[in-house]
DNA sequence: TTGTATGCGTTATCAA
DNA sequence: TTGATAACGCATACAA
C-alpha cells in the first residue's frame, strides 16, 4: 500500500547506466557531455516520471535556495485596494522571476510587519523589506539570519541597501502648486504614523514621534508650504474609505479648507468622494491632489492631480538590488528614484 | 579578507561540549533535554550569531519545506487590481502562515499562468492554483513533480482537490431579480473568455469555447434567464476601466438595455462610471448588478447590488485543504461554498 | 567526455 | 537524558 518512491537522480542515473554526477550535468551543463547521452538521460529520466533535480537538494549543496523574501507592513488584505503595493510588487516578481528565482511571501500579521519565526523559517538569499515601521521584529530576524536585505521606501537602517523616492520634495511640490494657485486653507490626510490602527486628528506630539518615515517625510513637505497649524487627519490605513471619512471630517470644519493635500491616491479618491457626498465640487469648491500616480489617477472623475512616483520601476530595481546582493555586491549609497506633479483636473484656483 | 563561516548545528555542539542531536533537540524537542542544558545552549547560541537551524538543511531532513505554492493566471499588477483576489490570498496566507508555513508566489507571465520552469524549481510541498485556464502549461508541471494541488474556481481536474462557488446558481440569483424587477432589456459585461486578451463583443462561436469555466457558468446562468440573444462583451481582464468602456459600449446601443449584469465587482464598478459619463442615473435610467461582494461594492455609489462569495473562507478553506492534502489526506469531492443576493441601491425596476 | 569522492546542515533512529 | 550514525538528494572539484 506504500507508494514507490519518487525517483532521484540515483535512480536515473542506475537506470541509464552513468554516474550520479552525469545525471547532474545533463540538467546543468549541458555542455559537460554528449547531446546524444543527454538526450537519453532525459528521455529515460521522464519516462521514469522523474521531473528534473530536487530544488530543495539543489539548494543546500549550491547554498542557495534561489528565492528572495518579501516582508510587508499589513496582511494582503488590507492592502487589496493599494494599487500602489501591486505595482511595486508585480515590478519585483517579474525581475526576479526572469532571473529564475521564487518570490517567498511574508505579510504582515499585527500591524508591525511578518512575525520574527516566519522570517526564521523562510528558505530566501536575501529579503525585501516593503515600507516597514521603524522598529519591526522582522528586521531585527533578517539580521540575525545575516541574511542580506534592500528595503523599498522605509525605515531608514545604516549600511543597508535601499530605493526611495524623495517624498518630502515630492510633497513639497504638490503643495506648492496649490499655493500658488491661491490657495491659503489646506487640509492633509494621511496614512498611519505609527502602526498602532488609529484614525482621526493628529496631535503635534503623535506628530513629533512618527514611526514611517515615508508619513512623516511627505506630512513635513506639505506643511512647510502650508503652515505647522494645517489640520491633519491620520487613517490607519491608505483606503478609500478611510480617506473618505477623513476628508469629510476636514470638510466640515469652518472655515472650510479650499484645498486637500492626501498621502496618496488612494486617499485621494476617498476625498473625491468625500467632497460629492457633501454636494461640493471639484476642483470648483475643493481641490483635491494626491501622492504615487497609480492608473486609476487618471480615469478619477475628475481626473487627479498627483505627484507621480515610478512604482514598477521600485519594484524593479529593489529586485535588480537584491539580486546583484547576491552576487556579493555592496549595499551601496541608497538610490533616490525621481518623482514628478501630474497636473490633471482635480486642482484649479480657488474661487 | 574571507569572512567567517557561518555557524552550524555542529558549531554549536562543539562550543557547548555537546552533541549535534542534542542542540538539534533543543530546537525541535525540549522536552527531550533538561531546561538548563536546553538554556545554556541556546545562550550560546545566541552568543555566536546562530540564528536556528538551516531551512533548507531541515527541509531536505524532514522532506518537506513547509511551503505553499501559489499559482495564479496573470501578471500581479493586473490581479491586484481585482480585490477578490488580495482577500482570496490574505485568507490562504494567514491560514498557512498560522501553520508555519510559507507562500511562494508564482504570478503568471503569458496569460496562461506561471512558466513551467518555474513550478519546477519552486520548493513547495504542495501548490494552490487560482483560476487557471484550462490548459495551463503550469497544471502539466504540477503533474509531473508530483506535487499535491488544490485548485480554487478553476479548471476542474479529476481527482483534484477543489474549492468553488455556484456561479452558475449565484448569477441565475442575480438575472431573476432583475428580471422579477420587470428588466426585459439586458447587456452582460464579462470578463475573459479566453486567455488571448481578446476586448469586445462576444460571438456564439466563441462563447461555445470559452477555457475558463467561472466565464463559462455565470455568463450561462445570465443569459439561461435573460435570453441567448443578449448582448456580450468581454473584457479580458477583471478591471474598473475595461468595464467602463464595455458598459459604454452595450449602453450606447438602441434600444438602450434597461440592466447591466456584470461577471464582477470591479466590472461593475466600472459600469456605474459609465452611466454617468452618458449622463445617465443608477438605478434611475440603468439597474447595474455585480458579482463577488467585494467591500467597496458596500460604499459604492450608489452601494451595489451584488451576487456575494465568501471570499476570505475561499482562501482560508484552500489553505486548509491543501496542509490536509500534505498529511496525506485524500482529495475528496470538490467544496461548494455558498452564495447570495445582496441587495442595495443599485438595481431598481425599470421607468 | 565520464566517473569518484566528498560536502552541504539537518533530522531521526537507535543504542548507551 | 544524551550521543553515534545513517539518511536526505544533489553539486562539484578532481581524477580518469
Amino acid at each position: 500500500m506504500d507508494r514507490p518512491r519518487k525517483p532521484t537522480l540515483d535512480t536515473v542515473a542506475g537506470a541509464v547506466g552513468v554516474s550520479r554526477a552525469t545525471v547532474s550535468n545533463a540538467y546543468n551543463r549541458p555542455d559537460q557531455l554528449s547531446a546524444a547521452l543527454r538526450e537519453r538521460i532525459l528521455e529515460t529520466a521522464a519516462s521514469m516520471g522523474y521531473a528534473g533535480p530536487d530544488p530543495v537538494a539543489r539548494s543546500l549543496a549550491t547554498r542557495h535556495s534561489a528565492a528572495v523574501g518579501f516582508m510587508l507592513g499589513q496582511g494582503l488584505s488590507a492592502s487589496f485596494a493599494d494599487a500602489a503595493l501591486s505595482i511595486v510588487l508585480d515590478g519585483l516578481a517579474s525581475t526576479v522571476d526572469g532571473h529564475d528565482h521564487c518570490l517567498v511571501l511574508m505579510p504582515g500579521r499585527d500591524r508591525g510587519g511578518p512575525r520574527p519565526e516566519t522570517v526564521t523559517r523562510a528558505q530566501a538569499d536575501v529579503v525585501v523589506a516593503y515600507s516597514l515601521p521603524d522598529d519591526a521584529p522582522a528586521l531585527t530576524a533578517v539580521r540575525a539570519r545575516g541574511l542580506p536585505m534592500v528595503v523599498i521606501d522605509q525605515p531608514v537602517l545604516p549600511n543597508t541597501a535601499r530605493v526611495e523616492v524623495d517624498d518630502f520634495g515630492g510633497a513639497r511640490l504638490a503643495a506648492s502648486s496649490l499655493w500658488g494657485m491661491g490657495h491659503r486653507r489646506f487640509g492633509v490626510v494621511t496614512f498611519a504614523l505609527h502602526p498602532d490602527g488609529h484614525n482621526g486628528p493628529v496631535t503635534p506630539e503623535r506628530l513629533a514621534s512618527t514611526s514611517f518615515r515615508v508619513t512623516r517625510d511627505r506630512l513635513h513637505g506639505y506643511l512647510d508650504v502650508t503652515g505647522t497649524d494645517t489640520p491633519v487627519w491620520e487613517c490607519a490605513r491608505s483606503s478609500r474609505e478611510l480617506g473618505r471619512a477623513g476628508a469629510r471630517s476636514l470638510l466640515s470644519s469652518t472655515p472650510r479648507p479650499t484645498a486637500l493635500l492626501c498621502a496618496s491616491d488612494e486617499l485621494a479618491f476617498g476625498a473625491l468622494q468625500a467632497v460629492r457626498d457633501l454636494g461640493l465640487r471639484v476642483p470648483a469648491d475643493v481641490s483635491i491632489i494626491g501622492f504615487d500616480d497609480v492608473p486609476a489617477a487618471e480615469h478619477a472623475d475628475p481626473p487627479l492631480t498627483t505627484v507621480r512616483q515610478p512604482l514598477a520601476e521600485k519594484g524593479r530595481h529593489a529586485g535588480e538590488l537584491a539580486l546583484r546582493l547576491l552576487d556579493g555586491g555592496r549595499p551601496g549609497e541608497p538610490t533616490r528614484l525621481p518623482v514628478s506633479l501630474v497636473s490633471r483636473d482635480s486642482t484649479a484656483s480657488p474661487k
